[in-house]
DNA sequence: TACAACCTTTACGTCAACGTTAAGGTTATG
DNA sequence: CATAACCTTAACGTTGACGTAAAGGTTGTA
Protein backbone atom coordinates (compact mmCIF):
# COMPACT_ATOMS: atom_id res chain seq x y z
CA UNK A 1 0.00 0.00 0.00
CA UNK A 2 1.56 3.11 -0.92
CA UNK A 3 1.89 6.76 1.14
CA UNK A 4 -1.10 8.20 0.39
CA UNK A 5 -0.05 11.45 2.61
CA UNK A 6 3.10 12.34 2.38
CA UNK A 7 4.34 14.23 -0.73
CA UNK A 8 6.80 12.15 -2.80
CA UNK A 9 7.53 14.95 -5.57
CA UNK A 10 10.19 17.64 -4.32
CA UNK A 11 8.10 21.09 -4.42
CA UNK A 12 9.76 24.14 -5.26
CA UNK A 13 9.51 27.66 -3.36
CA UNK A 14 8.86 30.99 -5.78
CA UNK A 15 12.56 31.77 -5.24
CA UNK A 16 13.74 28.75 -7.09
CA UNK A 17 11.40 28.82 -9.67
CA UNK A 18 12.17 32.26 -10.40
CA UNK A 19 15.88 30.55 -10.59
CA UNK A 20 15.09 28.13 -12.96
CA UNK A 21 12.50 29.90 -15.24
CA UNK A 22 14.35 33.14 -15.21
CA UNK A 23 11.50 35.01 -14.30
CA UNK A 24 11.17 37.48 -11.16
CA UNK A 25 9.29 36.64 -8.51
CA UNK A 26 7.04 39.42 -9.06
CA UNK A 27 6.17 38.42 -12.92
CA UNK A 28 5.36 34.86 -11.51
CA UNK A 29 2.74 35.94 -8.66
CA UNK A 30 1.70 38.48 -10.98
CA UNK A 31 0.93 35.82 -13.36
CA UNK A 32 -0.88 34.50 -10.83
CA UNK A 33 -2.84 37.41 -9.77
CA UNK A 34 -4.00 37.45 -13.81
CA UNK A 35 -5.12 33.94 -13.67
CA UNK A 36 -2.40 31.93 -15.58
CA UNK A 37 -0.85 29.94 -13.20
CA UNK A 38 -1.99 28.79 -9.74
CA UNK A 39 1.00 27.22 -7.65
CA UNK A 40 0.03 23.55 -6.93
CA UNK A 41 0.12 23.84 -2.77
CA UNK A 42 0.98 26.15 -0.51
CA UNK A 43 3.13 25.66 2.63
CA UNK A 44 1.74 25.62 6.47
CA UNK A 45 2.81 29.19 6.06
CA UNK A 46 1.57 29.57 3.59
CA UNK A 47 4.52 29.93 1.25
CA UNK A 48 3.78 29.21 -2.81
CA UNK A 49 5.23 25.96 -3.61
CA UNK A 50 5.29 24.70 -7.36
CA UNK A 51 5.47 21.54 -8.88
CA UNK A 52 7.06 20.44 -12.24
CA UNK A 53 3.75 20.62 -14.29
CA UNK A 54 3.88 24.58 -12.88
CA UNK A 55 7.53 25.24 -14.20
CA UNK A 56 6.37 23.81 -18.20
CA UNK A 57 3.42 25.44 -18.26
CA UNK A 58 5.29 28.85 -17.38
CA UNK A 59 7.87 27.72 -20.14
CA UNK A 60 5.19 27.20 -22.34
CA UNK A 61 3.71 30.75 -21.50
CA UNK A 62 7.15 32.70 -21.62
CA UNK A 63 7.12 30.87 -25.00
CA UNK A 64 3.43 32.40 -25.71
CA UNK A 65 4.16 35.87 -25.10
CA UNK A 66 7.92 36.06 -26.55
CA UNK A 67 7.79 33.61 -29.36
CA UNK A 68 4.04 34.26 -31.02
CA UNK A 69 3.96 37.47 -29.40
CA UNK A 70 0.49 36.65 -27.52
CA UNK A 71 -0.50 39.10 -25.02
CA UNK A 72 -1.74 37.69 -21.29
CA UNK A 73 -5.14 37.94 -21.77
CA UNK A 74 -4.74 36.02 -25.37
CA UNK A 75 -2.58 33.22 -23.08
CA UNK A 76 -5.14 33.38 -20.78
CA UNK A 77 -7.53 32.60 -23.92
CA UNK A 78 -5.21 29.72 -25.14
CA UNK A 79 -4.60 28.02 -22.18
CA UNK A 80 -8.03 28.51 -20.00
CA UNK A 81 -8.23 26.42 -16.77
CA UNK A 82 -5.79 23.45 -18.66
CA UNK A 83 -3.98 23.29 -14.90
CA UNK A 84 -7.48 22.46 -13.31
CA UNK A 85 -8.37 20.00 -16.08
CA UNK A 86 -5.18 18.21 -16.18
CA UNK A 87 -5.73 17.74 -12.29
CA UNK A 88 -8.99 16.51 -13.44
CA UNK A 89 -7.96 14.24 -15.83
CA UNK A 90 -5.43 12.22 -13.52
CA UNK A 91 -7.81 11.75 -11.33
CA UNK A 92 -10.71 10.33 -13.87
CA UNK A 93 -7.32 8.35 -15.61
CA UNK A 94 -7.17 6.24 -11.83
CA UNK A 95 -10.83 6.09 -12.28
CA UNK A 96 -11.19 3.55 -15.13
CA UNK A 97 -14.62 4.78 -16.48
CA UNK A 98 -14.03 5.21 -20.18
CA UNK A 99 -16.95 7.71 -20.78
CA UNK A 100 -15.92 10.44 -18.73
CA UNK A 101 -12.45 9.71 -20.10
CA UNK A 102 -13.94 9.79 -23.34
CA UNK A 103 -15.46 13.22 -22.43
CA UNK A 104 -12.31 14.90 -20.88
CA UNK A 105 -10.03 13.62 -24.04
CA UNK A 106 -12.39 15.21 -26.74
CA UNK A 107 -12.49 18.64 -24.94
CA UNK A 108 -8.52 18.09 -24.58
CA UNK A 109 -8.82 17.65 -28.47
CA UNK A 110 -10.88 20.40 -29.45
CA UNK A 111 -8.47 23.11 -27.08
CA UNK A 112 -5.04 21.90 -28.27
CA UNK A 113 -6.70 21.99 -32.21
CA UNK A 114 -7.86 25.66 -31.07
CA UNK A 115 -3.94 26.71 -29.84
CA UNK A 116 -2.75 24.91 -33.21
CA UNK A 117 -5.14 26.66 -35.70
CA UNK A 118 -4.26 30.51 -33.45
CA UNK A 119 -0.59 29.24 -33.96
CA UNK A 120 -0.38 28.48 -37.74
CA UNK A 121 -2.46 31.67 -38.68
CA UNK A 122 0.72 33.78 -36.99
CA UNK A 123 3.38 31.41 -38.20
CA UNK A 124 1.34 31.82 -41.72
CA UNK A 125 2.05 35.95 -41.92
CA UNK A 126 5.32 35.44 -40.42
CA UNK A 127 5.99 33.42 -43.41
CA UNK A 128 4.42 36.04 -46.06
CA UNK A 129 6.46 38.66 -44.23
CA UNK A 130 9.69 36.98 -44.80
CA UNK A 131 8.50 35.70 -48.29
CA UNK A 132 8.02 39.77 -48.95
CA UNK A 133 11.84 40.22 -47.67
CA UNK A 134 13.45 37.76 -49.70
CA UNK A 135 11.74 39.04 -52.71
CA UNK A 136 12.79 42.53 -51.55
CA UNK A 137 17.08 41.20 -51.05
CA UNK A 138 16.42 39.21 -54.83
CA UNK A 139 15.93 42.52 -56.44
CA UNK A 140 18.65 44.05 -54.78
CA UNK A 141 20.70 41.40 -55.75
CA UNK A 142 19.45 42.04 -59.44
CA UNK A 143 20.28 45.59 -59.36
CA UNK A 144 23.97 44.63 -57.55
CA UNK A 145 24.65 41.90 -60.71
CA UNK A 146 23.59 44.89 -63.25
CA UNK A 147 26.41 46.77 -61.92
CA UNK A 148 28.98 43.48 -62.98
CA UNK A 149 30.78 41.95 -60.73
CA UNK B 1 12.64 68.81 -70.40
CA UNK B 2 10.85 67.43 -67.08
CA UNK B 3 8.83 69.43 -64.50
CA UNK B 4 11.04 69.39 -61.71
CA UNK B 5 8.83 72.08 -59.06
CA UNK B 6 5.70 70.72 -59.21
CA UNK B 7 4.73 67.60 -57.44
CA UNK B 8 2.97 64.91 -59.76
CA UNK B 9 2.03 62.82 -57.62
CA UNK B 10 -0.97 63.05 -55.00
CA UNK B 11 -0.08 63.72 -51.47
CA UNK B 12 -2.48 62.03 -48.36
CA UNK B 13 -3.07 63.86 -45.47
CA UNK B 14 -3.53 62.48 -42.09
CA UNK B 15 -7.06 61.29 -42.16
CA UNK B 16 -6.89 59.88 -45.71
CA UNK B 17 -3.54 57.65 -44.20
CA UNK B 18 -5.50 56.43 -41.45
CA UNK B 19 -8.96 55.90 -43.64
CA UNK B 20 -6.26 53.62 -46.01
CA UNK B 21 -4.69 51.82 -43.06
CA UNK B 22 -7.04 51.71 -40.98
CA UNK B 23 -4.90 53.03 -37.60
CA UNK B 24 -6.08 56.55 -35.91
CA UNK B 25 -4.28 59.87 -36.81
CA UNK B 26 -3.54 59.71 -33.17
CA UNK B 27 -1.22 56.70 -33.66
CA UNK B 28 0.44 57.92 -37.03
CA UNK B 29 1.63 60.95 -35.30
CA UNK B 30 3.11 58.44 -32.39
CA UNK B 31 5.10 56.51 -35.35
CA UNK B 32 6.45 59.74 -36.06
CA UNK B 33 6.89 60.82 -32.66
CA UNK B 34 9.33 57.86 -31.81
CA UNK B 35 10.89 58.11 -35.05
CA UNK B 36 9.30 55.39 -37.59
CA UNK B 37 7.88 57.29 -39.81
CA UNK B 38 8.70 60.68 -41.46
CA UNK B 39 5.89 62.14 -44.05
CA UNK B 40 7.13 63.04 -47.21
CA UNK B 41 6.44 66.60 -46.67
CA UNK B 42 4.36 69.45 -45.26
CA UNK B 43 2.28 72.03 -46.30
CA UNK B 44 2.70 75.56 -45.98
CA UNK B 45 0.41 75.72 -43.12
CA UNK B 46 2.64 72.37 -41.63
CA UNK B 47 -0.22 70.02 -42.86
CA UNK B 48 1.74 66.41 -42.52
CA UNK B 49 1.48 65.30 -46.36
CA UNK B 50 1.78 60.89 -47.18
CA UNK B 51 2.96 59.38 -50.42
CA UNK B 52 2.81 55.84 -51.18
CA UNK B 53 5.51 54.53 -50.16
CA UNK B 54 4.72 56.13 -46.32
CA UNK B 55 1.56 53.52 -46.68
CA UNK B 56 3.62 50.95 -47.45
CA UNK B 57 5.53 51.58 -44.68
CA UNK B 58 2.89 51.85 -42.02
CA UNK B 59 1.58 48.60 -43.14
CA UNK B 60 4.84 46.92 -42.95
CA UNK B 61 4.79 48.35 -39.49
CA UNK B 62 1.40 47.03 -38.45
CA UNK B 63 2.75 43.59 -40.05
CA UNK B 64 5.75 43.69 -38.00
CA UNK B 65 3.66 44.18 -34.78
CA UNK B 66 0.67 42.00 -35.05
CA UNK B 67 2.02 39.08 -37.30
CA UNK B 68 5.29 39.41 -35.86
CA UNK B 69 4.52 40.50 -32.73
CA UNK B 70 7.95 43.35 -32.56
CA UNK B 71 7.67 46.35 -29.89
CA UNK B 72 8.12 49.56 -31.75
CA UNK B 73 11.15 50.04 -30.51
CA UNK B 74 12.29 46.55 -32.18
CA UNK B 75 10.67 47.64 -35.03
CA UNK B 76 12.29 51.31 -35.02
CA UNK B 77 15.80 48.68 -35.22
CA UNK B 78 14.45 46.74 -38.01
CA UNK B 79 13.65 49.70 -40.34
CA UNK B 80 16.34 52.09 -38.63
CA UNK B 81 16.62 54.87 -41.31
CA UNK B 82 15.50 53.00 -43.99
CA UNK B 83 12.98 55.75 -45.57
CA UNK B 84 16.10 58.25 -45.59
CA UNK B 85 18.29 55.43 -47.32
CA UNK B 86 15.41 54.72 -49.92
CA UNK B 87 14.93 58.38 -50.65
CA UNK B 88 18.98 58.76 -50.76
CA UNK B 89 19.09 55.58 -53.35
CA UNK B 90 16.41 57.17 -55.60
CA UNK B 91 18.61 60.11 -56.20
CA UNK B 92 21.66 57.97 -56.61
CA UNK B 93 20.17 55.87 -59.18
CA UNK B 94 19.06 59.00 -61.25
CA UNK B 95 23.14 59.73 -61.16
CA UNK B 96 24.87 57.02 -62.09
CA UNK B 97 27.71 56.64 -60.44
CA UNK B 98 27.95 53.03 -59.95
CA UNK B 99 30.58 52.89 -57.40
CA UNK B 100 28.15 54.90 -55.27
CA UNK B 101 25.25 52.87 -56.20
CA UNK B 102 27.10 49.54 -55.08
CA UNK B 103 27.66 50.83 -51.83
CA UNK B 104 24.27 51.91 -51.71
CA UNK B 105 22.74 48.45 -52.61
CA UNK B 106 25.60 46.48 -50.38
CA UNK B 107 24.11 48.31 -47.33
CA UNK B 108 20.71 47.61 -48.19
CA UNK B 109 21.56 44.13 -49.02
CA UNK B 110 22.86 43.58 -45.45
CA UNK B 111 19.37 45.52 -43.18
CA UNK B 112 17.11 43.22 -45.24
CA UNK B 113 19.68 39.93 -44.46
CA UNK B 114 19.35 40.98 -40.72
CA UNK B 115 15.66 41.51 -41.19
CA UNK B 116 15.27 37.93 -42.92
CA UNK B 117 17.14 36.17 -39.82
CA UNK B 118 15.21 37.90 -37.42
CA UNK B 119 11.69 37.21 -38.63
CA UNK B 120 13.24 33.81 -39.12
CA UNK B 121 14.10 33.17 -35.60
CA UNK B 122 10.65 34.06 -34.84
CA UNK B 123 9.22 31.60 -37.31
CA UNK B 124 11.41 28.45 -36.07
CA UNK B 125 10.59 29.55 -32.44
CA UNK B 126 6.55 29.77 -33.86
CA UNK B 127 7.23 26.17 -35.57
CA UNK B 128 8.47 24.74 -32.36
CA UNK B 129 5.65 25.22 -31.04
CA UNK B 130 3.36 23.93 -33.37
CA UNK B 131 5.14 20.79 -33.10
CA UNK B 132 4.90 20.39 -29.93
CA UNK B 133 1.38 21.12 -30.14
CA UNK B 134 0.86 18.87 -32.69
CA UNK B 135 2.88 16.01 -30.51
CA UNK B 136 0.35 16.59 -27.48
CA UNK B 137 -2.15 16.38 -29.73
CA UNK B 138 -1.07 12.78 -31.23
CA UNK B 139 -0.81 11.73 -27.82
CA UNK B 140 -4.89 12.69 -26.79
CA UNK B 141 -5.89 11.25 -30.24
CA UNK B 142 -3.82 7.76 -28.95
CA UNK B 143 -5.46 7.86 -25.65
CA UNK B 144 -9.14 7.85 -27.48
CA UNK B 145 -8.15 5.38 -30.26
CA UNK B 146 -6.93 3.05 -26.73
CA UNK B 147 -10.71 3.85 -25.42
CA UNK B 148 -12.14 2.27 -29.04
CA UNK B 149 -14.51 3.87 -31.53
C1' DT C 1 -15.05 86.23 -46.98
C1' DA C 2 -17.37 83.31 -43.94
C1' DC C 3 -17.65 78.94 -42.40
C1' DA C 4 -17.30 73.85 -41.74
C1' DA C 5 -14.07 70.47 -41.80
C1' DC C 6 -9.71 69.50 -41.24
C1' DC C 7 -5.23 70.18 -39.22
C1' DT C 8 -1.58 71.63 -35.56
C1' DT C 9 0.85 71.14 -30.86
C1' DT C 10 0.43 70.34 -25.93
C1' DA C 11 -0.91 67.88 -22.26
C1' DC C 12 -3.13 64.90 -19.39
C1' DG C 13 -5.50 60.00 -19.06
C1' DT C 14 -5.36 54.90 -19.51
C1' DC C 15 -4.20 50.05 -19.66
C1' DA C 16 -1.01 46.16 -19.62
C1' DA C 17 2.81 44.23 -17.59
C1' DC C 18 5.45 44.36 -14.62
C1' DG C 19 9.32 46.89 -10.86
C1' DT C 20 9.99 48.52 -6.28
C1' DT C 21 9.55 49.54 -1.61
C1' DA C 22 7.22 48.73 2.96
C1' DA C 23 5.71 46.19 6.95
C1' DG C 24 5.49 42.06 8.71
C1' DG C 25 5.21 36.61 9.01
C1' DT C 26 7.91 31.80 8.06
C1' DT C 27 11.79 28.39 7.73
C1' DA C 28 16.02 26.37 8.44
C1' DT C 29 20.32 26.33 10.80
C1' DG C 30 23.76 27.13 14.60
C1' DC D 1 15.69 30.05 20.48
C1' DA D 2 17.86 33.54 17.89
C1' DT D 3 18.74 35.07 13.56
C1' DA D 4 19.44 35.33 8.52
C1' DA D 5 17.23 34.34 4.51
C1' DC D 6 13.18 33.69 2.58
C1' DC D 7 8.30 34.50 2.12
C1' DT D 8 3.57 37.12 2.41
C1' DT D 9 0.17 40.96 0.99
C1' DA D 10 -0.54 45.75 -0.14
C1' DA D 11 0.39 49.63 -2.44
C1' DC D 12 2.49 52.83 -5.21
C1' DG D 13 5.83 53.72 -9.42
C1' DT D 14 7.16 53.03 -14.37
C1' DT D 15 7.26 52.22 -19.30
C1' DG D 16 5.18 51.45 -23.82
C1' DA D 17 1.60 52.43 -26.77
C1' DC D 18 -1.52 54.77 -27.54
C1' DG D 19 -6.70 57.62 -26.40
C1' DT D 20 -8.78 61.90 -25.47
C1' DA D 21 -9.59 66.57 -24.83
C1' DA D 22 -8.20 71.68 -25.34
C1' DA D 23 -6.91 75.81 -27.74
C1' DG D 24 -6.01 77.51 -31.83
C1' DG D 25 -4.33 77.70 -37.03
C1' DT D 26 -5.43 76.02 -42.28
C1' DT D 27 -8.16 74.64 -46.49
C1' DG D 28 -11.57 74.58 -49.59
C1' DT D 29 -16.19 75.62 -50.90
C1' DA D 30 -20.58 78.56 -50.92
Amino acid sequence: MPNTHAPQVRLLRINEVAAETGMTTRRIRYYEEVGLLEPAARSDGDYRLYDASDLDRLQFIRRLRDDAGFSLAQIGQLLEDEAARERNRERLSQTNDPVERRVYLLDAEERVERQIALLEAKASGLARMIDEAQARLGRIRGHLAELGS
